[in-house]
DNA sequence: GAATCGTGGCG
DNA sequence: TCGCCAAGATT
């Protein structure tokens, strides 16, 4: 049962039966098979030709990747990933220059805390892993800004380990496909976890290709608003369409909008930094905001997150 | 556990 | 137009 991995006609046990039984509520689907190979066998045929997904992409490629996609749509990542790596082929070359530069490089892809974390983790890797990405859970969450989802995709994808890789996608198929609901937990219980290990495929290197397949299945039909049920290979055994496709309990009430927070303030200061080198006067920070008390905190927020440096009276740069 | 932390595309 | 949403981590 190790190479139960072939692309095509993985339709032995599909069954089209489907005895419209699995909606009671306990119902942990049989163990580790037929609903990974459902999703396997559609993965192999849908799911997107990424460039962190090829073969002999480093670990440091793929880690690189997962911290960028966190909270941040593909497409924007793609061309990012590509100069970042172009540019920083390993963790030493990112480690050796300032971590300034790597927030520019980091542009308009959000959350440049990220850009921070990540020169942060190069540091760690050099200094304490002789350069290399550790391959063990714990030393990956030791890293600056891998967290669980991150420590586990890194481990699953970059050394092809055993590990539930549980992002928002995977949450949201799980709660549909296997418990019934339309909305995914808010955070992942111990339980939910074992659950979703226990669908992986018992070959290691199978799991991991599992993986990216629940969380492509999650991305691409899955989806949150409008799911696009009839393209789904779990259709004939979701327990969400089984139940008549129940409405979400509405939507989780979002914390503020955009427009006027701090978070806008901060990302117009950092622009600014981004396109100015090395560094600029006050005067110029100014012009970004009118409201001088919020202006001013966004900017000491800024400057104590260590995302930028007053290198002088009134005068500010990334940091160095 | 709730709040905070960017940005842009889409229905 | 605007709220929802996108491979989370940290405090």
């Amino acid at each position: 049962m190790a190479g139960m991995t072939s692309t095509a006609s993985t339709a032995s046990t599909a069954g089209p039966a489907s005895p419209a039984g699995p909606a009671s509520p306990a119902g942990i689907s049989s163990a580790s098979g037929p609903l990974a190979d459902l999703v396997l066998g559609w993965f192999a045929v849908c799911g997107r030709d990424l460039p962190w997904r090829r073969p002999l992409t480093s670990p440091w490629a793929i880690m690189v990747s997962e911290v960028m996609l966190q909270q941040t749509p593909v497409s924007r990542v793609l061309p990012v990933w590509e100069a970042w790596l172009d540019r920083w082929p390993t963790p030493a070359a990112l480690a050796a220059e300032p971590a300034g530069e790597a927030v520019r490089a980091w542009g308009r892809l959000g959350y440049p805390r990220r850009a921070l974390r990540l020169h942060q983790a190069a540091t760690v890797v050099v200094e304490r892993h002789d350069g290399e990405i550790p391959q063990h859970l714990d030393d990956l969450l030791a890293l600056p800004g891998i967290g669980t989802y991150t420590a586990r995709a890194v481990a699953a994808f970059a050394f092809r380990q055993r590990h539930p890789v549980v992002d928002v996608n995977v949450r949201r198929l799980f709660a549909r496909a296997v418990e019934g609901r339309a909305d995914p937990p808010a955070t992942v219980s111990r339980r939910d976890l074992v659950e979703i290990a226990e669908l992986l495929p018992p070959d290691t290197e199978t799991a991991a290709r599992a993986s990216a397949a629940f969380m492509e299945l999650g991305a691409l039909v899955c989806v949150a608003r409008a799911p696009r049920c009839a393209a789904c290979p779990l259709l004939g055994r979701c327990a969400w369409v089984s139940a008549g496709s129940p409405p979400s309990a509405g939507p989780a009430r979002r914390p503020q909008g955009y427009a006027g927070t701090d978070r806008q303030v901060r990302g117009r200061l950092l622009a600014v930094l981004r396109d100015a080198s090395p560094a600029v006067g006050q005067e110029i920070l100014d012009q970004v905001w009118d409201d001088p008390v919020q202006r001013t905190r966004a900017l000491a927020g800024l400057i104590d997150d260590g995302l930028v440096v007053r290198v002088a009276p009134g005068v500010y740069a990334l940091p160095s």
